[in-house]
DNA sequence: GCATTTGCTGAATTGTTATTTATTAATTTG
DNA sequence: CAAATTAATAAATAACAATTCAGCAAATGC
């Protein structure tokens, strides 16, 4: 098998895809979409501009199937576990359902294309359909039957459903979000949660604490 | 003088500068800045290519005028008036802070500044550094002292500052950067809070809930 | 080894866009 | 009203980048 340099290039018709996947996320993610080239990712994959498009219809399929195999095959497996729980509390559910996203998604590269996707969806609304059918929905939807059934059973009280939700994700986006952009450049860093799981655990204690049953009337209804 | 139509174009030398940073405002907060083409602001104008760089020195100090113009200038004026009120409480002048950053900037066109530089910081690092200079940091700051002085005067208890100023920006943060991402994507637009406010009222309560003095061992040190 | 297949290359094609600058024409001035 | 001034134009420049495709060379089979 032919060292570097002596051959001027390998077949590996297997292994090219997830080559080429492997080197197209760590460009999405430092790069963004549109700033990503082409031509970069075929380099960065060691093959030249023409390879790609070998096992890839465009740019736009490579984005596809890199989201694919990481956020969306990442969440149908939590997906799946925390569905096994049928014994925990909604507070436990949400608890844990928070940090997994945070340790299998949050803390990953992954949750730069989810910065990705905020940053370029509206010049790429075919990609931001996609993205919110096999992400947004399912995530939204997984938490939102949890939080049903928490107030069903009175463990939570009546709230508005869809602000509960935006309340539980804003500052696991908000982390995600920052730390893959001013978090990326230097002179900006001060600003950054040093430690975001810390942070994001009291955010949900918080949130969880204004859910639970007894006290005052001001969620919405 | 001229009407439109008659002669080939005018001579304004006055107006020029602010007709091209509200074209320029209007396309970066749609398409955001990459996206923007100089050719674009001239027409959205009513001049063409070449006069922009007339009255500007390129694309960057167009989008920078534009955010001093917007941003800069209303913080100032708000903070100037948080800065009357000294008999205020902690959770008052919190309050008062969210609501006019959300009626000054959140609301408006503004916020699609706020979006585009999360989105953008990494390509462009210059501007992010700008834009952290003169916008994130000054508002942290007010948020903080707010704080501080809450914490100071024993109406709020101890706890993590940057983790409260988070806590604080992260509802807003979360609106402006979804309502100008997902929210302008045909079909995506289920998933946005239909009635932002209200849900940044919710979620400045619990906040500030879980910040007042008497209850609950949680936040950070 | 030789012929065939096919993974891969890289030059060419096509399209985009920031910036410069020679030129044009509205306005001003004397 | 004819110079002089200068705001504005638009063509040219100089990149850059997605995608295609004719041809090359590594495998494979005979």
């Amino acid at each position: 098998m032919g060292e570097s340099g002596n051959s001027r290039w390998q077949r590996k018709k297997e292994a090219r895809p997830s080559e080429i996947l492997d080197a197209a996320l760590m460009l999405f993610v430092d790069k963004g979409y549109r700033a990503t080239k082409m031509e970069d990712i075929a380099q960065a994959a060691g093959v030249t501009k023409g390879t790609p498009y070998l096992y890839f219809q465009n740019k736009e399929e490579i984005f596809k199937a890199v989201v694919r195999e990481t956020i969306v095959a990442r969440m149908q497996a939590m997906s799946a576990q925390l569905a096994q729980l049928h014994d925990a509390s909604g507070s436990q559910l949400l608890g844990m359902a928070l940090e997994n996203w945070w340790i299998h998604i949050g803390a990953t590269r992954s949750a730069g294309l989810c910065k990705l996707m905020a940053a370029e969806a509206t010049n790429f609304p075919e990609l931001a359909l996609f993205y919110y059918e096999e992400v947004i929905r399912p995530a939204r939807q997984l938490l939102g039957h949890i939080v049903q059934r928490g107030m069903d059973s009175g463990e939570f009280r009546p709230a508005n459903i869809e602000h509960v939700i935006d309340m539980l994700t804003a500052p696991m986006l908000m982390t995600m979000i920052l730390s893959h952009s001013f978090g990326q450049v230097p002179g900006c860093c001060e600003s950054l949660t040093q430690d975001p799981l810390a942070f994001l655990k009291t955010a949900l204690q918080l949130t969880l604490q204004g859910l639970q049953n007894p006290p005052a009337p001001d969620t919405q209804s």
